[in-house]
DNA sequence: ATATTGATTGACTAATCACTCTATATACAG
DNA sequence: CTGTATATAGAGTGATTAGTCAATCAATAT
């Protein structure tokens, strides 16, 4: 599967820089090093290959995640540090994390089955919820707080690429914002 | 000016549902009542037309928002107020506020000039400066708040459309959300 | 009346693009 | 070997679409 690999980094790097509409089919395959035909071969369409290529990298930041939610450590500390991998992954794959941002906000969105999200969530849904069952957080809705959550990564990944600045003062950033948010969400 | 109201209109009841790359111009144009030159007339290219629908859009918003930053007032409340009639407008405006979120994670955004942003944003950075020098906020860099607010309510935004609820619970889940944000990032 | 300007139309075009099709190569099982 | 299935290539196609253009129409100025 050594070139189906490669279609998926060409359209990546594609997509995020021109968006789904900005490039065409031909030019992903050519940039994959392969042809026409076997682009269509791997993926029966073009939005096939967009669906895909969403799943594959939140399976990735799933798996790169889940690896520290241990239940042995204090809630705190898991929260804040599933917090701060969150935007460390962010920032060192830029070009993912902003793709999935684009097909939030595409009309592809929709073509992603109900469950195959909620499994994508379902690790940090758990931990919610093992805060809230500790009396942690502040009683809210799982939802509402894995929202708040996102969006805070959102909002810090925005800040961090929009503007420029040393590894050190990110990684102050980081660090801040993960207090920030634990104070709001925290019981 | 009628028509170019029309078409505005029609663009953005399609883009907001099909996005940039499923709605043809000539659709919008359809949609309108006008014909296809017509479009043409008021906007050059299909890029023009996305970019001054997002400036509209970003004026209207502003406007309807700068009426009640009252320097008299504490700055809480203004704050808090300024948070709350936020979500109100984006609830209401829905369509408007997702073609917002489309444009800022589309190739189009680098079209919008630096100054027009600076000029958009103006009113929201002078709250926020106003707010530092009265030690009511945590001292941390302008844009960092900024983005920190705007990410809570696209945040809070989301899970309102994602869950359907009664109006009460809607006020209350936005109420909750100010004074969560509040209590975040005031000194 | 006449000229000028801008608004409006809709048929037309040139280019693009997603996807197909046929042919060839490779792998590998019996 | 032979047969079958899968991988790959790349030229070809039919449909779509952004944008043009020449022709009217409306309004206002001269």
């Amino acid at each position: 599967m050594e070139k189906q690999e490669q279609i998926y980094r060409a359209a990546l790097a594609l997509f995020a820089q021109y968006g789904f509409h900005g490039t065409p089919t031909s030019r992903i395959a050519q940039e994959a090093g392969v042809s026409n035909g076997t682009l269509f071969h791997y993926f029966k369409t073009k939005e096939e290959l967009i669906i895909a290529l969403y799943n594959k990298i939140k399976n990735d930041i799933s798996q790169y995640l889940s690896a520290d939610m241990n239940p042995e450590e204090k809630f705190e500390l898991v929260f804040k540090r599933l917090f701060i991998k969150s935007l460390y992954w962010a920032v060192d794959n830029s070009q993912a994390f902003f793709y999935i941002q684009q097909v939030h906000v595409s009309p592809h969105y929709e073509q992603v089955p109900a469950d195959v999200i909620m499994e994508q969530t379902r690790s940090h849904r758990q931990l919610i919820e093992r805060g809230l069952a500790e009396g942690a957080l502040k009683p809210m809705s799982v939802e509402l707080i894995y929202t708040l959550l996102s969006s805070q990564v959102f909002g810090v990944y925005q800040f961090l690429t929009a503007n420029e600045q040393t590894e050190a003062d990110q990684k102050q950033v980081i660090q801040q914002a993960a207090d920030l948010v634990w104070h709001m969400l925290k019981a």
